[in-house]
DNA sequence: TGATTCCCCCTTACGTTGTAAGGTGAACCA
DNA sequence: TGGTTCACCTTACAACGTAAGGGGGAATCA
């Protein structure tokens, strides 16, 4: 039946990625995974050390996914924003990787190359190291696709009033009265087309050309 | 013996923050939790319902540390800067806790009641609703006391150079030229106060007020 | 006072998890 | 041909969250 293909571990690795697409990072078990590639889960174990080991190396594939752009001459912040805009169409493929990634110890080498790319940008623009550095740390998870906000899409938005009894609405109006005016507002005021409250595209645009803006001023100020 | 003292759930989460402050947030299991309260395992679910709640409860004691400042007429920035480095300090007091808050589904009613009043010192200062809500996703987790990025004070800064071998760093630093040439830079440049080389706390005021600096201009500017 | 109820904690047990220890057959190399 | 190595398997264990139900002491009610 078929070829004898042993495993490995990058078919490994394409199975869990594939694995937790589909059914979510809790699904991803050892012996979940073994019987998705037709094996018993300790066979993993000649292949990863550990189930760590396994994590890791999903976080690094899908990473791998980045794709670090040629430099052109043009402006850096045009650049950068391409950069990172692209970086989160990935994050978009596996909505899952950002908790993972933040929850993951140890950055993947392949990762410390790409920010290389970033800080090389950034001298090329006329960046200081001391600004550039400031920068990296200010990009926070940008660069890598995501930000990392407290309302999730799914907790903020849509939750808000669909299963809240009138009473509570009105409660929670006292309580707060300037998010509920704000939100309000925004309800009122989007119209088009925008799909919820809390466009989270346009968000990461926002917030990123802040940045962005912010550091071409400190940049030209020296 | 001494008085027959019933548990809570306050005691219970309390024990809990108690417990991960000391040995980590992995050693937060049903069992050992309850050993520290002199209970078995099964008691605990009396007074909560599911681990989840319990995590949810130990975010919530946390959060509840973070004390909203009244509000003052001065600079909105100036506000909203003590605010979130008051919050910061919450944050240093459990280092696991911004792990944890992100990794948590829900958010808890007190933080709708903490982020109104931002969005209140935002408005009261002449922030547009819509402004206020693009400020609200562009701070991120700033609010709460930590910035998610991705290199953990752990993980970059002092693995850099203790165990890596010379011909190791050299192929380090021909494979990444600018980032090598960005921590020689900055290591040459810091000398005086600095604890290593990438100062968190720095790092998050300069974030904040590239932020805040930010926010302004588009304030005025409409 | 005696009976009942409720509160709070306990024992036992189950299924699932990651993984340590060691076995097994095929392929390969001497 | 006999040993070595590779790739996978079987078995087993400790620890996890938690479902099910028991028990005893205090409070409440007749």
């Amino acid at each position: 039946m078929a070829t004898r293909n042993p495993l490995s571990r990058d078919r490994v690795l394409a199975a869990a990625v594939a694995l937790v697409d589909r059914d979510g990072l809790p699904a991803l078990t050892m012996r979940r995974l073994a019987a998705d590639l037709g094996v018993e889960a300790m066979s993993l174990y000649y292949h990863l050390p550990a189930k760590k080991a396994l994590l890791d190396g999903v976080v690094e594939t899908v990473l791998s996914e980045i794709r670090a752009l040629p430099a052109d001459g043009g402006d850096w912040r045009r650049h950068l924003r391409e950069q990172f805009l692209l970086a989160r169409r990935v994050m978009l493929r596996h909505p899952w990787a950002p908790g993972l990634i933040a929850s993951s110890t140890s950055v993947p080498p392949t990762v410390y190359a790409y920010y290389d790319g970033i800080v090389g940008t950034l001298v090329a623009a006329g960046f200081s190291y001391h600004l550039a550095h400031r920068a990296l740390h200010a990009f926070g998870s940008m660069p890598l696709g995501f930000a990392q906000e407290i309302f999730s899409p799914a907790a903020a938005g849509g939750d808000f009033e669909p299963e809240a009894a009138e009473a509570e609405l009105a409660a929670m109006a006292e309580a707060m009265p300037h998010i509920t005016a704000m939100v309000a507002s925004e309800i009122h005021d989007a119209g088009e087309a925008t799909l919820g409250w809390c466009d989270s595209q346009t968000e990461f645009e926002f917030t990123l050309d802040l940045l962005l803006n912010g550091l071409e001023q400190l940049r030209v100020a020296v």
